[in-house]
DNA sequence: GTCTATAGCTGGATAGAC
DNA sequence: GTCTATCCAGCTATAGAC
């Protein structure tokens, strides 16, 4: 159990990983990062020149670890059911381990500008390729193995049921009296109900 | 068509709400609220003390405004699934109108401090009452008019895939190609697609 | 590389004339 | 009520010693 034996630099990613990933780039504070890295601001500038240099070093890394992991499995040779299991799966195991992640990602991509967003594209080696799942669906459709659904909207669904209720728990644990651990368990059962769901939806 | 006929105060509301809900609490100036009010700073504190003040009167105003709206839905005495179809009407013609809203939602509500919290429930009239909805769904359970499935996640699912759509737009039109007139077709057709796959998904 | 001290600016808030 | 001018705190960023 290593303490402190992370580099500056290492120490620096963690504490502002952490800040901006929970307060977005407009709350964050550079001397929280610091405080949280247990340094001085004068360092922070010092490894990256600025705060906008240091936010897209952590947001860039952020989404550069997300989107590949349900790139590849997209377009692996999988049934249909199965495929979106494994996505549904990736999601939650993803966001259990950092659940402030979801609401960061979609702030700030609506927040940050398109030299944001042209940046990111460049950087991720592979955006997943929807095409591929869509065809998928519509050849499952097609074969009469599902019921008609339009490909989009399936995928969207698949999503929203997965990862929305880590960005709306406040609302059943802050205005409804949901407690924090009575939602985790909901979390914890949520992949069992959203393969039943789609299972059944989907039957012919 | 009146043009400027609105109010100083109107028109700080109207500026203020514009700003706010599209940058959050963090991002908002109060430079950028005046000039989209055409007055100066000096008025803003005028009429609302701080940045604080003005922003609870514009975020309670908004959630008041939702919160309501499906609260009197959910005692109403319907069938489930024309009360799950009502609330993800109410919540699409909403938000169709205010895209912006949903996010700014979720994202204050887990920025702002407890006071924000207590200082919302205690000024909103009632809160929806859920278990009155669940107690609803337990029994077309035990009734064995749907297949069996525990409450809170149905209710979860049916929000999920009604409001994530809103806040997943950048998603697929910054990084995906969609543009978003094709985006805006698929939140057009979506509440068929909820709908049915509800009513396929709960079908014994 | 790391610190202290401080410059420089942005943005919220106020004073005071009209 | 509305404006201009200005204050002042907080924050990003830099200078310079060690």
């Amino acid at each position: 159990m290593k303490l402190t034996t992370l580099s500056t630099e290492e120490r620096i990613i963690k504490a502002a990983s952490k800040i901006f990933i929970s307060k977005g780039y407009a709350g964050a504070r550079m001397q929280e990062i610091a405080d949280e890295a247990g340094i001085n601001k004068a360092m922070l500038h010092y490894y990256y020149r600025s705060k906008d240099k240091l936010f897209r070093v952590i947001a860039l890394a952020s989404f550069k670890e997300i989107i590949p992991r349900i790139g590849h499995l997209i377009e692996k040779d999988l049934p249909l059911l199965e495929k979106l299991a494994a996505i549904v799966d990736t999601y939650l195991t993803t966001f259990k381990s950092n659940p402030n992640l979801p609401l960061f990602i979609l702030n700030e991509l609506t927040q940050q500008g398109d030299e944001f967003i042209d940046e990111l594209k460049a950087q991720v080696a592979e955006l997943p390729r929807f095409e591929y799942l869509f065809a998928q669906i519509q050849k499952e459709v097609e074969d009469g193995n599902i019921r008609p659904v339009l490909p989009f909207h399936l995928l969207l669904t698949t999503m929203s049921m997965t990862i929305f209720p880590f960005v709306c728990r406040p609302v059943f644990t802050g205005l409804i009296g949901v407690t924090n651990s009575q939602y985790d368990e909901i979390i914890g059962s949520r992949k069992e109900h959203i393969v039943a769901f789609l299972t059944h939806a989907l039957k012919t």
